[in-house]
DNA sequence: GCCGTTTTCGGCCCGACTGTTTTCAGTCG
């Protein structure tokens, strides 16, 4: 379900980006970033809060606290209808380009005229942009090539958005039909997504398009049909933030999204109950899989479609019923759906080999989490609180270390927490607590603090947060080097992508699995929404070289430790297996990992 | 506008990089 907190959190975040670019206080404009994060970061569904409990939330005062509440209520507050007037939505998509910010966007505007990303593209192709004060070749270079990552985005949402989105559209829909679910490539668990397929099972689809067309996502109604309905949502720029809350430009929590969730497209196909097998394993595709299953079919003398399983010759019905039985009669095992890509995976479920993929439930603890110490919203007890909740046999907190200069680590403040921790232990008898750091790859491959501090660390994870664009040798190099390093077990998002936002580094990555299979590094696969990192089709390479990997959240607040679903379903397309899967393992067996002479 | 083992004012996330300047503004992490 979407909560109130996220969508509190966007208007908040979109009051302060406005803000920004109408030259508002730079304090202030931090402050309302903070209280975005920290209200979609909070736990507490605000819809449930009163004013006094709303000034609970971290970052969140009398003043923003008023304009909160009144936001649960109203969906806005005048201040921000005020901004609003001024500054067209347009301009703040505008800043969803990187290297462009508050000051170039406002200019464009102001200047130029130029309020949306056509417009701006426009002004780069005729020159105009060049006549502007600040804006030089280099510039309208870097505006041209930010484009086009945008653009390569364009139309797509990020998974959990849309994941988001589509449950709490099912949910609603369910009580009117026999069954309810999302298909396409949501289900698929693909990093971004086109459109939304939902698909419903009932007799009577009247009651089931009327209340999708009433919808208050509906922004538009596309085509209205007794098997099909389709919808558009509504274009809003404080829509595309993201689902765990966030500020701009800022800190490593922040998870922005690649585009606008508005303009979505989302599909409602309602079939009888008896052909729900058929119509959900043609539904979920993906294109490509269902031309290899379709093969299967004719070759055995059958006819598959939406409809059902058929006799090719007497067009008579097999089976329609589950997909376990149109798979099943094609001599398969029921394939899941994050493997639906034919990569392989119709050839081994007629072989019986299909991998026992990793799951959300197969999942013992976390090894990638922050807390306020640095730049996560949530207290440590708050962290450890939640972990426990989830039943995790062992956790473990990684803040940030001190070269990300902005975090404002020390080794004081490290080992404090290490103390703080160690009382924890007892609270928790059921819960292994890891004092771990985020340490920061420099550009020679080295990372924070001597090997006799690293050595006191339970858990090092190692990730790149600045030099993105050095050459594909150094940075090759520069990965190798941590992977080399005996302290590091983990390396933490490996390519630093950002969906939408910043390209992967310019790495070798075969030579990088080489060294994590060889040094028995292993490789994070990151389950913030807009990183996912390493991405589905690395995650194969690398398992194929060898590599162990860690399935992890990187929560900066309560809410994020989900994050892990997201993190698994992209695990499961690269065909991980729990023991593939360092948080899989027993607390026993990944000591002895973690412990092992290197 | 928020916050406080530095508490009701005066700080606040700091440093680097880059392109455009001619001494610095904008952007990022």
């Amino acid at each position: 379900m979407v909560r109130a907190n996220e969508r509190v959190a966007g208007l908040l975040a979109e009051y302060a980006e406005l803000l920004a670019m109408t030259g508002g206080d730079r304090f202030k404009i931090r402050s309302y970033e903070k209280a975005a994060r920290g209200v979609g970061g909070y736990a507490t569904d605000l819809a449930t809060l009163d004013e006094p409990g709303i000034r609970k939330i971290p970052n969140v005062g009398a003043s923003i606290a008023g304009k909160v509440h009144q936001a649960v209520q109203t969906g806005t507050f005048p201040q921000l209808e005020e901004l609003r007037g001024q500054i067209p939505a347009g301009v703040l998509t505008l800043m969803r380009i990187p290297n462009l910010g508050p000051a170039k966007a406002l200019a464009v505007y102001r200047e130029l005229g130029i309020a949306d990303i056509d417009a701006l593209l426009a002004a780069v192709e005729n020159g105009d942009l060049r006549q502007l004060k600040g804006f030089g070749p280099r510039t309208e270079e870097v505006i041209r090539t930010g484009i086009e990552l945008v653009r390569g985005g364009a139309g797509r949402v990020l998974m959990a958005t849309a994941l988001d989105l589509a449950e709490s559209i099912v949910d609603r829909l369910a009580p009117l039909a026999d069954r309810c679910t999302y298909a396409g490539s949501l289900r698929r668990g693909k990093e971004t997504v086109g459109d939304i397929d939902i698909l419903a099972a009932a007799a009577d689809s009247g009651p089931l398009m009327a209340a999708f067309v009433a919808l208050p996502e509906a922004d538009t109604v596309l085509v209205r049909g007794d098997t099909k309905t389709s919808i558009r949502t509504a274009l809003h720029p404080a829509a595309a933030l993201p689902a765990a809350g966030t500020a701009g430009a800022g800190t490593d929590a922040d998870h922005e999204s690649a585009t606008p969730m508005g303009g979505l497209q989302i599909d409602l196909r309602v079939v009888p109950q008896e052909v729900w097998g058929a119509a959900l394993q043609y539904f979920t595709g993906s294109r490509e899989h269902n031309v290899r299953v379709r093969e299967l079919a004719v070759h055995a003398g059958l006819k598959l479609s939406e409809y059902g399983l058929f006799d090719a010759a007497t067009d008579e019905l097999i089976v329609a019923g589950t997909e376990q039985e149109v798979y099943e009669r094609l001599g398969l095992r029921w394939i899941p759906p994050t493997l639906r890509e034919d990569l392989g995976e119709v050839a081994a479920a007629r072989a019986g080999e299909l991998p026992e993929l990793v799951t959300v439930e197969a999942l013992r603890g976390d090894l990638h989490t922050h807390t306020d110490l640095t730049d996560g919203v949530a207290t440590l007890d708050e962290m450890l609180a939640a972990a426990a909740e989830r039943g995790y046999d062992y956790y473990a907190v990684t803040d940030h270390a001190p070269e990300l200069f902005m975090q404002r680590m020390t080794l004081e403040k490290a080992l404090a927490q290490r103390e703080r921790l160690a009382e924890r232990r007892a609270r928790y008898p059921g819960m292994r607590l890891l004092h771990g750091t985020e340490l920061n790859i420099a550009p020679d491959g080295s990372v924070d603090w001597p090997e006799d501090v690293l050595a006191e660390f339970d858990l090092c994870v190692a990730s790149v947060h600045s030099h993105f664009t050095l050459p594909a040798a150094e940075q090759t190099r520069r990965l190798v080097r941590a992977c080399e390093n005996p302290y590091v077990q983990i390396i933490g998002h490996p390519t630093g992508r950002l969906i939408g936002r910043r390209e992967p580094i310019d790495l070798d990555l075969p030579a990088v699995f080489e060294a994590a299979a060889a040094t028995g590094t292993a490789l994070e696969i990151n389950g913030g929404p807009d990183r996912l990192d390493l991405r589905d089709e690395h995650i194969r390479w690398a398992a194929e070289r060898g590599v162990t990997f860690a399935v992890s959240s990187d929560a900066h607040a309560v809410p994020q430790l989900d994050f892990v679903r997201y993190a698994t379903l992209t695990a499961q397309r690269g065909w991980l297996t729990p023991d593939q899967v360092l948080n899989c393992w027993p607390y026993e067996r990944l000591l002895e990992f973690l412990t092992r002479p290197r």
